[in-house]
Formats: structure tokens, sequence, C-alpha cells
DNA sequence: TTGATAAAAGATAAAAAGGTCTTTTAATAA
DNA sequence: TTATTAAAAGACCTTTTTATCTTTTATCAA
């Protein structure tokens, strides 16, 4: 449904939005290690997401990347339509050119409730109201095993 | 979340469930063209298919492929795992190692109960009956773009 | 104003997925 | 018993995705 890609960069922004700012800048290598992503992946990614004004960075010591305000507003949705565009989501989930509930495929009353909901998360929850639910709720962000307290 | 190969197993296998049986056999042609897949590559998914028991086969004049009875009472889930391997639709969504209800990502309480009822389906319905289903309910199995009547 | 740091850029490589082609084997009907 | 049909098998090719490496540029601090 998403590619390695949207995933690493998701997470990545998420990671930012809690743990970084315009005072505290991360380098990839932090990031990449922190949520055990390749950096020089992330690397690229990044590039790219500071293209897309998804997130910020600044070159040198002290460097690296943060959210702006304005960054904060942008949603995982914006994240998406940056890597892979945005009918990745969209897609039949069994491959149907055209599925919709004139056409339905055999699953699409089953698939159809969640993408709303999951659209509708990634489409109108900014990645701060995001990173806030996500800290309060104790979601994870690592693919890290977690230590085994 | 699925591969394409394993989308065009599961669809052509549906479609053999509706339009053949022993006695009339189809060939792969008629079904890539029928669900509008490359034939050469259901060709090779279907061997596959074939050696996991999943669909029957006889060469020759009037040969091709059907469904025995046995057949029949495989589930969505066999041909998944037959293709893909069944863990290819547990993954988490956002791609972490270990997601559950412990350890859950930031999406996995929308994701679960989705998963749970594809799942269900998937595992629980055989190709005989969810195919009586698709016929019942008026689904769509082709990949091509319908008549504009 | 120089050295160190960290991202940007771009070339390249490796792996996986998707797709094709050719030859061999089995079944059948004439 | 031979010609024909259709799958089986396996080699091969292409594209996309994932990942890496090297060089350049910007920033900062000493």
């Amino acid at each position: 449904m998403l590619s390695r890609a949207s995933k690493y960069a998701i997470l990545s922004t998420l990671y930012l939005a809690e743990h970084a700012n315009e005072d505290k800048k991360i380098s990839v290598k932090v990031i990449a290690k922190s949520i055990d992503v390749p950096s020089p992946f992330l690397a690229k990614l990044f590039q790219q997401l500071v293209r897309g004004n998804i997130i910020s960075s600044t070159k040198g010591p002290n460097g690296g990347f943060y959210l702006t305000k304005e960054n904060g507003l942008k949603t995982v949705c914006d994240i998406i339509e940056n890597i892979d565009g945005l009918n990745k989501l969209n897609e039949c989930f069994l491959g149907l050119d055209k599925c919709d509930s004139e056409n339905p495929c055999p699953v699409h009353f089953i698939v159809e409730p969640f993408k709303n909901s999951i659209m509708g998360k990634f489409r109108d929850q900014s990645i701060i109201e995001f990173s806030k639910e996500i800290r309060e709720k104790g979601r994870v962000l690592t693919l890290k095993d977690l230590d085994p307290k």
C-alpha cells in the first residue's frame, strides 16, 4: 500500500515533530539510528521533503533537520503525496483499474470504510496534532526492537 | 499490501471458480484476456498454484485450468500464502518490525479492525463460497475497463 | 579565514518485482 | 502413430524500488 520510502518519511517526520525544533536540529544519522532506517536512503528522502517544504534543514555545524511552524501544519497526506503520489493509497485492494461503489471488487465494501477512516486522519490532522496524539497515547515510532525490559 | 502477483492469482482463481470445471477447462490465454492480465506472467503464477494444489490443470487439446471439488475448499489465504507468504498481509501499515497492542504504531488501532475483518473473510470463506457471494452480489472481477453501455 | 560539520546533489549499485520467451512434456483427436 | 494443443519448466529480460557512495556547497566556530 505505502512504499517503504513513504513509511520512513512518515515516521521520521513525526520523529522530528517530537524531538526537533529550530533551536535543536537533528542530523540524518541520529534520526536514522533512532528509528532504524538506512541513513543514506533517509538522506535522499529528506532532500525531497525539504524541496516539498514539508521539513526544513540547515547545513553546517549544529545544522540538521527540523520543522518550522509552517511545516508542522502539513499532513501525512502531504508526505505521501510528496513521496509516492496520493493515488498509491487510493488503489483498489485487488488491483482493479476501476473499483467503486458502482463496480465494486469482491472486497470493496470491506476496504472502503477503512480507507475513509485512515485517509480522513491523514488528510485532516496536522503533523503537530498527530505528534501530540502520539505522545499522549504512547504510540511507537521506532522500527527497532524495543528494549526487552 | 498484496503484490500484483497475488492480486492476479486471487482474481483468476475466482474467475476459474465461476467459469470452469472438470468438463470445461480454460486456457491461460482466455483467462488472461478475460481479466486483462499479462498471460505469460499468469502462466507462471498458475504453475505455482497447481504445485500448491490450489488449482488443477491438464495438458493437451481441451486442456487448461479448472478447480476440483477439493480445490474449491481452499481459501484466499491459501492463495496469498502460496504466492506472497502470509505475513505480507500481517505487516504493520507503517512498517514497524514489531507492532501490536502492546507497542502500537500511530495507526495500529485503525488498521487492526480492518485487518481482522479482511483476514477473517480470506481465512474462513472457501473459494466456492466466496465465488457464490460474488455472483449473487454482482461483484466485479476484471481489470479491464467495463463496457460503456 | 580556515577547519570542521552537515546537508545537497548526483552518480551508481543491488535487489526485488514484474514480465517475456523458448523448449520440453503430456494429452487428445484424427 | 502422428499432428496438434496446451501446460510445465526454466532461462532471461526490464523496470522499479531500495540503498550506497562521492563530491560539492553552505554554515558556523575558533
